[in-house]
Formats: C-alpha cells, structure tokens, sequence
DNA sequence: ATCCTATGATGGACTGGGTCCAGGTCAAGA
DNA sequence: TCTTGACCTGGACCCAGTCCATCATAGGAT
C-alpha cells in the first residue's frame, strides 16, 4: 500500500510511530501538501506529533531523494512524494491547484553549450501556469 | 542609461525619490536581488528609505511586469528586472549564483495536449541547477 | 509661484513559515 | 531485558514579508 513508506524501510531508516504516519499521509499521487498541512493531517492519527519532528522528517525525506520540495508561490515549501518518477507541474493561477506533468523530451537538451556558462548542468524544474477547467 | 526607469515613467508612475532609487538599483543584467539587498543598497544613496516601501515598489513593479519574482532556494524571493525580454535561469547548487540563460525553443509546446488536463497554459519557468566552474 | 489633495512613505507592530535547543523518550541490537 | 544513541517534544527564536495609522510630497489647478 505505502509505497514510499516501503522505500524509507529499505533504506534502513528507523522506523518510528512519527515517520510512519507522516509517510502515510505523503503517500499518494498529485499530493502536494505543505509542513503544516502535513502535520495538521498526521495529528488527526497521533495527536502528540510535533511541528519540529514533522518538519525534520519531511528534511530527511528529501534528502534521502525520496520527497522532492517545490515552492509554487513562494509561500510555504510543498513536498511531493512522487520523486522516485522524474515529472514536472502544472500550477492555476487562480485558485493554485497542482497537477504532475510529463513533457515531451529531456529538458536539460534544450539549453545549448553557450548557454551553460561552464556549469555541469544536472537538472532541470520546470512549471508550467495557466488556469485550470474551473478558474478560466 | 536606465532602462528600468525609462519603462516605468513611460507608464504615467508617480516619480518620488524612493522608486528612483528602488528602480536604479536594481537596473542591469543578470541582477536577482533580494529585497532586503535592493534595500540596503537603496540605503546608501537614500538613507531613509524604508523597507515597506522597497517591498511596496518591487510589489508594484512585479504587477506592471516590468519585474518578475523568483524565488530559487525556498527563501528570500530575489527580483530580476528583466522582464521585457522572456528568460529562464540556471542556478548554482552549491554557491547559488543565478544566470539568466535562453533555451532553443519555446517550453510550452513540449506539453502535450493530453497532459494539460483541460487547463489554459500560458507560461513555463525553468529553473535548471549544476555546478558553476569555481563549484565543481 | 503657491496651494491642495490624493497618492506615496514611514516605522513599528504583527504574522506565517521555519529552525534551534535542552531535556525526555524509545527502537532495536546485544 | 538492558543499554544507548538516535529520535521526539514544546517552546523560544529567527527571518521574510505584511499591515496600518500617521506624516510627507508630487504634480495638477489656480
């Protein structure tokens, strides 16, 4: 069922009540939640998990490149459990929904040599804005 | 000599000394400032300026679109003042300097209809990351 | 040149998102 | 079952940004 909770365990992480249900409210497709949404979800399961732990732990998840953060609004930081299938995301501009995009080929080719200025050029994030079927 | 200005007082905007000096501040290429850097830069040549009214003059540039946001680590949003012409950005991982660099292509094509889920595109920011030469 | 007034500037309080830390707790190996 | 180092807690703290009551002034009207 958990697929990332599957792949934390794998990794020899030591599993506690915490991490498990913050893995469990992540899991899933589409999910884009922030800290505080995260942990506002996981007190409804363990009523005594702290904001600290929550936040250390989605930190950890990133960086053992199971979560990847992104920061559509510049407001708070979102995580997105996904990371373990390369995407990108499509933003409304009105009421700021998220979904996961795949487009067509490597994005990395499409900036030339003369563009790189020398950098070893490893990744690249890509989002896409419009107004989604109710906002337009 | 400052286009940034130029553009702005063509647009009937109400010249004080603050938003002169906010614009001529933050004039160049390859300039990604903080508020709070637009601001303590602003200070040396106007030692009273404020820093509500920095945030309140990038906030009415950014909705002119004679600047656009970005907001590349998750922390300070940085303001780049070249808007007029479209853009994207390779970022440092290490040091975080910022590049303004242009792709072969336009992103949003690569989208394909059926990854679109019913929304009205209408722009892609890119945000490529590596290593500059002094980081690698 | 001077006056008038709406627009802009000020700074200090406040908020939201996030980090830090000292002390208590517990998972899991021996 | 014991031990211990990794983990969790809650509260203080920090930084980026916003709000607001009050003061200043750009620039049109006279």
């Amino acid at each position: 069922m958990s697929d990332l909770l599957e792949r934390l365990r794998g990794r020899g992480w030591r599993m506690t009540s915490q991490r498990r249900v913050v893995a469990e409210v992540l899991d899933g497709d589409h999910v884009h939640l922030t800290a505080d949404e995260v942990h506002a979800l996981a007190v409804g399961r363990l009523p005594e998990i702290s904001r600290a732990t929550v936040y250390n732990t989605l930190g950890e998840m990133v960086s053992l490149g199971e979560v990847t953060e992104l920061s559509t609004d510049g407001r708070a930081k979102r995580y997105d459990p996904n990371a373990h299938r390369p995407h990108q995301h499509l933003v409304c501009s009105g009421c700021g929904v998220i979904r996961d995009v795949h487009p067509a080929g490597d994005p990395l080719t499409d900036l030339p040599p003369d563009q790189r200025y020398g950098f070893t050029v490893s990744a690249a994030a890509i989002t896409y804005r419009g107004l989604c079927p109710e906002c337009s």
